[in-house]
DNA sequence: GCCTGTGAAGCTATTCACAGCT
DNA sequence: AGCTGTGAATAGCTTCACAGGC
């Protein structure tokens, strides 16, 4: 389709393509069947300029004085992000911050599904959260093997981190979203997101601190 | 201090300056007076030359052929990023991402504490979950206005997010940390940070998509 | 007139590369 | 010899500004 467009695209503009998309369908359950740059933006915070340049790498279906068909955007959108059949993602780490993923997520979007969980208290083993089944840690490079899982979310304690992440990898996981307090070390080629609470929480502080000082 | 220099500061600088002192005081722990910037750069994931660009900032003790002080650094990065007095911040949203933040939290950063949770659920007013007092929403402006509070995380729904946020900056807030997944406008002056899930994942399952297709 | 798509400009962040120090 | 601090170069991202279309 738009093969090579896409290798070049830059995790920023993923990021804002699926708030972009979340916008429209949103959008288009109101009765809005079009939408011009401007509002896109006005919707995301972003100029208008930036949502132009962000929908160079889809297949647009261009537009007109109308501005853009919400629906077609989303399809368009759809076919950019999501699998072909849908993607299936596990879970490791099932505990607060585990559940309050797996209840997030539930259902949430129809193109990704949260399907198997991994915790090492066992006594979580067999249970059912979501909808997602709960697997004893030992068993995940076996439960991911048989899968078509490619992608992993972390919640563990940092001292657990690096060591789910090597057999996450070695399981064939191509993609993790870490949210241990560390960083993480995987090879060339595996996509690595830190989203780390502390570093959020901090930054957040100090900017604040320095917004009450500017003002004074 | 080093006053003019903080005005200049990137966003991305604190980010990495937070993680930094997480990595050195855990170094520290482990018996290590002194560090050299590839080492830090190793633990953190980054280039050498960013991390002494990081430090840049920070009104340094300068370095001998030994690197640098472990606890110096700490001490520096601290004055940097910490209000002399530590900070509190207010949670708005007690649901599942609420209690693991709130759990999360509890004790863990010297500097900040969550010291209000406010909810909507008139069942949980008067709770003390991790150590942190439940109000009800309705008091929010009140119990605000009557503490320290400059920074705020927003873990509610989307549906609620803009209205908290519109109250929490009435109320003096000046930094705040959105998990809701809908972009929030602000005044000029607030600094804003949108930690959406949904994107994330969704970035994350892109690029392990496109990893494994580079691959075959 | 007001929109989109996009080359070019402008800005920000990162890395290079080396002077200066021990 | 091997480190830090930093000007200069590079790479990456965003915005400008305008040609072309309805």
């Amino acid at each position: 389709m738009n093969g090579d467009k896409l290798r070049s695209v830059s995790e920023k503009t993923i990021n804002r393509l699926s708030l972009y998309r979340r916008l429209l369908e949103n959008r288009f359950g109101k009765g809005h069947e079009h939408v011009f740059s401007h509002e896109l933006a006005e919707l995301a915070c972003v100029t208008p300029a930036q949502v132009r340049r962000d929908l160079m790498c889809v297949d647009n279906s261009g537009s007109t004085s109308r501005g853009y068909s919400v629906q077609e955007l989303v399809r368009e959108i759809t076919a950019v992000l999501d699998a072909p059949g849908g993607q299936r993602i596990a879970l490791v780490g099932v505990g607060n911050l585990g559940r309050a993923i797996l209840s997030y997520f539930s259902g949430r979007r129809p193109g990704i599904a949260i399907t198997a969980a991994f915790d090492s208290d066992p006594s979580l083993a067999g249970r059912v959260i979501n909808g997602c089944r709960c697997h004893p840690m030992s068993e995940l490079s076996e439960v991911l093997r048989g899968s078509e899982i490619g992608a992993a979310i972390v919640a563990v304690p940092a001292s657990a981190a690096q060591d789910i992440a090597d057999r996450l990898v070695a399981a064939g996981v191509r993609g993790i979203l870490n949210f241990a307090p560390v960083p993480l070390k995987v090879p060339e080629g595996v996509f690595l997101e830190h989203r780390d609470m502390t570093m959020s929480l901090e930054t957040v502080a100090f900017f604040a601190r320095r917004s009450l000082g500017d003002a004074e």
